[in-house]
DNA sequence: CGCTCTACAGTGACAATGTCACCCAACGGC
DNA sequence: GCCGTTGGGTGACATTGTCACTGTAGAGCG
């Protein structure tokens, strides 16, 4: 499963220049984590701003009877800011990180923080900027629950989640947590694709066969 | 309809100091706007960030079949950084403010913007808070529709909207649109309410006669 | 006053989705 | 092989969204 270029979509992504990115390596503390480890959630308030310096973390959100929605994911060279979010908000939330490969953090403190945002612009453009994109984001699943069709999301998440391979190794309830809906009605939907010969299945493993014809579904809203 | 308590829910709220908000006075452009103005929308984005001097503004997000369902009020004293998301990450969006008020509103060029969040310490703080409180509101609105039951989710909406009096003025199509669903369904909704003693209806006005009552239902998840 | 027009609300039928309770099959470890 | 776990299929039903109507209160107007 790649999600490589799952981020590419957004041009207005902003890097953080070298400079800045090794002043921020000398007064930050760098730590790993394994895939699959919890890297923050409601237990695991960060005491900083998170920096993914390698891989990739997912964001989902759960429900307190189990459900749950990815919100978005991390790619290297991105910055958390939901955590400081929650940090500043001193709110009770239920979101969680979760590393989605191996990956390298950069967790900033507080105080250094404020000191790089008050001496570095660009800094302060790459936080602006990443709370902007995650503010979209937050907009995209919000239009997508409230408003769009299941199948076409899926039609969706399928392509985002193959990139340019054809191969996607996840169960169907994988997918019911990417987009917040139940294994039963993942496993529908699929059966209808299948049968439109859209993809072929097998245990954990979802080949797209036509996405040409996922595309065309998912434009028809 | 009261919405004066909107948000004070929030206890994390930081108000910008007068020193600073007095500097922003002098090089922002105040405009005001009437009761259901358009105050930023797709068709008309803001230069700058927009920082609400008095009156409420609802922020809404819109569909393209024409349901809409509301991500947050922005009361006096609070920035929309919204727009200013928009504006950064240069994507087309379908979100808009609309003047739930009369409405005085300040807009900060993006250069004196820069320039405060370089100098003000305090400017800087506010601003992530807003960002940061603006997060937690879409995350609420997500945890809402994606796996809110709907009588539960009009339940709290109607106390919310109400505050301390007993009376909202809103039609059924008015409370679809906060919620994100259909008027049909407000309707199959508060029909239920009415039989089970919580509300009485009249041509655009509902009363709460059985607050508790609300309160229990909006309670039990 | 009665007329018409429009916004507001009620309703039934149906489709889409979520929930529940099962079942069966594939795979891994033993 | 056997067994336990995980992944997946299915039918019944509840909730919600959509569509196509109907009825009605109120405003404006003769």
């Amino acid at each position: 499963m790649s999600v490589g270029d799952w981020t590419e979509r957004f041009t207005g992504t902003r890097k953080l220049p070298r400079r800045v990115r090794d002043r921020l390596l000398q007064v930050a503390r760098v730590r790993h984590y394994p895939e699959g480890a919890l890297v923050f959630g409601p237990a695991k308030v960060p005491d900083g701003l998170l920096f993914l310096h390698d891989g990739t973390i997912r964001v989902s959100q759960s429900s307190d009877r189990g459900r749950e929605i990815v919100l978005y994911r991390v790619e290297a060279g991105e910055s958390c800011v939901l955590t400081t979010a929650c940090m500043l908000a001193e709110e009770a939330y239920n979101a969680e990180g979760i590393a989605e490969t191996d990956v390298t953090v950069v967790n900033l403190p507080r105080t250094a923080f404020d000191q790089l945002a008050g001496e570095e612009p660009d800094f302060r453009s790459f936080v602006f900027a990443a709370y902007s994109r995650r503010l979209i984001d937050l907009l995209r699943v919000i239009d997508g629950v409230a408003f769009g069709r299941m199948d076409v999301r899926l039609a969706e998440r399928l392509l985002a989640l193959a990139g340019d391979f054809k191969e996607i190794s996840a169960t169907h309830h994988d997918l019911a947590k990417e987009l917040g809906t139940a294994r039963e009605v993942i496993s529908r939907i699929l059966n209808d694709f299948h049968k439109r010969g859209l993809v072929e299945q097998s245990r954990g493993r979802i080949t797209l066969t036509d996405k040409a014809g996922l595309r065309g579904l998912a434009a028809s809203r």
